[in-house]
DNA sequence: AGATCAAATATAGCTAGCCATGAACATAGA
DNA sequence: TCTATGTTCATGGCTAGCTATATTTGATCT
């Protein structure tokens, strides 16, 4: 037994995957977000771009669950996005309460250039990486997620 | 070549690193508030918690490399924290610019509690996966932060 | 000593998350 | 029909990040 000075030892924090995974999602939000900046838009509008590029309008509630973020998050993004003149939104004569969101023209404008900047860097984190360890990457992350969300 | 429909393929969510990487580092930081606001703090101080649990008073400017966030990040965390009295800060004689930031009593009362906690989590996290494959995690998230952090 | 440069912290202002709550509308049941 | 319940979105208030800038103090060089 060890009962002296130091009380509580912690994993470093080189090995806590909850401190690592914060920090490369830092740092991954960081290089988009200088990457974007130029196109006027952030790493958290990304998800809406993934999900409106092809032109099919969507609902808010389907953006919500594509970017698996709570509703109250996308409701934010979307009005900055309507403030910056990256999105439109109409009404939904089915339902009052709703509205169909897509692209504005400069968006879509923007569209080649903001898809290039996102490969860019998703070729660079590649990079560090073997081949095949990106895909296992994906894979671990993929069952940690898995396990976080399944046991509410 | 394809030229129809769809003028932009992006990558499905699910082999976006950067998505995957995000959605992971969000689950990890709910699942640490829920489970430390019984306790009254919250993820973004846990760094500090790790850095000063030994009882070594430590300044502001350690605590910054320590959890690799930028220096309007940490003090606005220090502030917050000695709000709730979770930390004390007694003035650097050297250097009065700086002070020694240490534990308050009531936060070390806490602190094994907070350990069993975090530690919970990353059980649950590393349940998800096979024995060796958290080594494995941590190593390529490891590279990939080198990878993001080396090339500015 | 005085001026200049560097270092430590603070502050302002922004995005992106979260939770909790409210408002408007839709739907189902009595 | 009307009432209750559920859905969709908006809003307020918080933490955690970031950038950029200011403030204070230390260190250095003439």
């Amino acid at each position: 037994m060890n009962i002296d000075s130091k009380p509580y030892k912690w994993q470093p924090r080189e090995q806590s995957l909850g401190y690592m995974i914060n920090w490369a999602a830092r740092l991954f939000a960081r290089e988009m977000d200088d990457a974007l900046r130029p196109f006027g838009l952030m790493s958290g509008q990304l998800p809406v771009f993934f999900a409106l590029a092809d032109g099919k309008p969507l609902a808010q509630r389907d953006l919500v669950q594509l970017a698996a973020v709570e509703q109250s998050t996308m409701a934010k993004t979307l009005a900055r996005m309507e403030r910056d003149g990256l999105i439109q939104r109409t009404p939904d004569p089915k339902d009052r309460r709703s509205a169909f969101i897509s692209l504005s023209p400069l968006a879509e404008e923007r569209l080649p250039d903001i898809a290039a900047a996102v490969a860019a860097i998703n070729a660079r984190s590649h990079a560090a990486l073997a081949g095949e360890d990106s895909a296992h990457l994906l894979e671990l992350l993929r069952r940690v997620i898995n396990g976080l969300t399944d046991a509410a």
